[in-house]
DNA sequence: CAGTATCCACAAGGATACTG
DNA sequence: CAGTATCCTTGTGGATACTG
């Protein structure tokens, strides 16, 4: 389980005015490990399954996946939609707000693609 | 934006060719806790004693905020200068690496401008 | 297929106190 | 001033097994 908000709560007061706040505020969002990388794939592929997506990412676990996607969810940025058949089918999409990450992804993206070769 | 990606050449055997490997290589850097602050302070003072970064970032204590400029430092991303003082001084500022980062802390700063009204 | 349920390990953050 | 040294706690991640 988690909190909508953990250890540094952007509303807090002790970072209300700092400009630092929205990078922070950021971070949360993308700070756990597969998020960013999950976020990256559904803005690619618009519309994935469990099983697609855990695939792409390789090494991931079902629990890992399971917790990264639930957190995405309740910070509005993915969408789970279950569709009704017999073997259960969940697609996963990106909400608005998910989109609206595809500046701060890209970027992610581009500065390590520059630097793949140094050492990452 | 890049859908194609020219998957270029990943390191870490784990992400072999993939083209999230990117965004991955990015967010070790950026990953930690402090780390995508004390950038974003750097890239805005340009250059700051070890006390002046503690008391920016407010609720960071002393050991945590050592850490986080040891892992940034030993990426490239960080400059240590130490001046032959009486009371030591350390000056710590960006490498060229670190501020080629500028756009990418900037995308993080934005998104998070744009969201703090949201929740966070 | 798309997850849960358990249990475990460990990096990292934090609190507090001390020092060259 | 700019850190170390300790010790403690927790969040995540990972491995494995099981299920509607």
């Amino acid at each position: 389980m988690n909190t909508a908000s953990s250890a540094s709560d952007c509303v807090a007061s002790w970072c209300a005015d700092d400009d630092w706040c929205g990078v922070t505020c950021t971070m949360e969002v993308l700070g756990r490990k597969w998020n960013p990388v999950v976020v990256h794939r559904l803005l690619e592929r618009d519309s994935l399954r469990f099983g697609e997506l855990a695939e792409e990412l390789g090494d991931v676990t079902n629990k890992v996946l399971s917790e990264s996607l639930e957190d995405l969810e309740d910070r509005g940025v993915v969408e789970r939609t279950v569709e009704n058949e017999k073997p259960v089918r969940v697609r996963y999409s990106l909400t608005e707000r998910g989109r609206s990450l595809e500046p701060v992804v890209g970027a992610l993206e581009d500065w390590g693609e520059d630097h793949l070769a140094d050492d990452c």
